[in-house]
Formats: C-alpha cells, sequence, structure tokens
DNA sequence: ATAACAATCAAACGTTTGTTCATATGTTGT
DNA sequence: ACAACATATGAACAAACGTTTGATTGTTAT
C-alpha cells in the first residue's frame, strides 16, 4: 500500500510550483473569471507584456491555461477546472485566513 | 476596487511554492493524517534525515508544519487547517484526474 | 507592401533554491 | 561523566528560476 504514486506527487508538485510565483499567481488570479488579452493582463499587473507572456508559456505548459486568438490579441482562461476549484478554495481560504486571524487578534487593530 | 490585495497573494505564492517542490510535497502528505518523527520521515521518503530536516525547517517557517517534542524524536504534523484542506482537495483532484483521464483514454490502455 | 500594434521567442544575467557534507545541539541511557 | 541516538545547523556548490533586453512572428489596417 504505497502512500501516494510518485508521478501524481511529482504533476502536484508540477501545479503546485506554477502557481508559488506571485506574478504567475497574479496573472492566474486575472484570468480566473473571463479571458484576457496578454496585453491587459500586463498592464493590469504591471508587467511587462515580454514577461507576462513568458509566464503564460509556463501555465500553458503546465496546462493551467488556454489561450484563444481573437483578431491581433489572445486571450487566456484557465484551461482546468481543477486549477480553477483550487483557486476558488485558496481565496476562500484567505478569507478565512483574515477572520481567524481578527479572532487570534494577529491583525492591526 | 483592487482585484486581489498584495500581501494575500504574496502569502499565499508562498504557500503554493513551498507545495511546489516533490520531496516537500512527499513530507506534507506523510505528515497529514498523523505526525510523524524526522527519522521516519527520512527512511519512508528514502531522504537523508538532514535533507529532510532542511525541508521541515522551511515548512516550519512557513507555518504549514508543527513540531513536537517526544523523548528523542521530535513529531512533525500539519500546523494549519488550511493546508490540511488544501492538501485534502488536491488529492481529490488526482483522484478525480484519474477518472477524467480514463473517460479521454489518456492512460495506457 | 508598408506601417503600427500585439504577442512570442531566445539569449543572457543575477538570484534563488535544493542538495550534500560536515559539524553541532539536544536527549536518553549507563 | 560518557556514549549512542535523533535532529538541527552552516557552508558550499550546481542547477533551476525569474527577469530583462532585443529581435521576431503574426495580425489588422492603409
Amino acid at each position: 500500500m504505497e502512500p501516494h504514486p510518485a508521478d501524481k506527487v511529482a504533476a502536484l508538485a508540477d501545479v503546485f510550483r506554477l502557481m508559488g510565483d506571485g506574478n504567475r499567481l497574479r496573472v492566474l488570479l486575472l484570468v480566473r473569471d473571463e479571458p484576457r488579452p496578454v496585453g491587459e493582463i500586463a498592464t493590469t499587473t504591471g508587467l511587462s507584456p515580454s514577461l507576462v507572456s513568458h509566464h503564460l508559456r509556463l501555465l500553458r505548459a503546465g496546462r493551467l491555461v488556454r489561450a484563444q486568438r481573437r483578431g491581433k490579441q489572445v486571450f487566456y482562461a484557465l484551461d482546468d477546472a481543477h486549477v480553477r476549484c483550487v483557486l476558488n478554495d485558496m481565496v476562500d481560504h484567505m478569507d478565512e485566513d483574515e477572520v481567524v486571524a481578527l479572532h487570534l487578534g494577529r491583525v492591526a487593530g
């Protein structure tokens, strides 16, 4: 009875590693609800279009994001339903954290 | 109306980054259900006790894990309920992936 | 075809990260 | 006290990573 299949753990670690960068995570949160073009992601995050494109390439390679052309622009959206679930869970957990932190008196005030 | 608070995104990215390493993720999955001493983690994972200790230090710094002495040994367990939820969700998602993959015929067969 | 815009690619740099090795700290026995 | 065991720590090194820069591809207009 093996604890966990090795290849799945590795695949899972890959997903976490991709989400483990602040800029990439911001990008993921930006395209979470609706598809966004690269330029908009760049201006919204304040990152260079080149850097955004690079990160999107990694996210696409990891099957976290999917691309679709519309005219000049390329719209990116979450590719996997899993990732959307994980992000939603995480946002929820963030909010819960806020509440817990307040209860513990760990927040400024 | 900011999309997401910057500091929370950074904190969230830190958690993901910690889980984004295969060895650390294995450690987390090992201590998910019940506390385990460092030596057991090392022998189970096949990693050197030193390396395990290093990773545990990082995980403890990130508040993902908590330590407790019992005699000579130091038992590690998940510190945060959030992390446990995320890990559980992820394991569930892994299983779902298996099913989806089977349905899509993406698995050996 | 040319120009302007949008996105991608490739090389290069500095930094971070994971790992190993050796040494130290702490604990339980005798 | 000492020895044996369990974990932690620090230095050092190679590999991976994020970012920048500059050039390139692709698209829409004139």
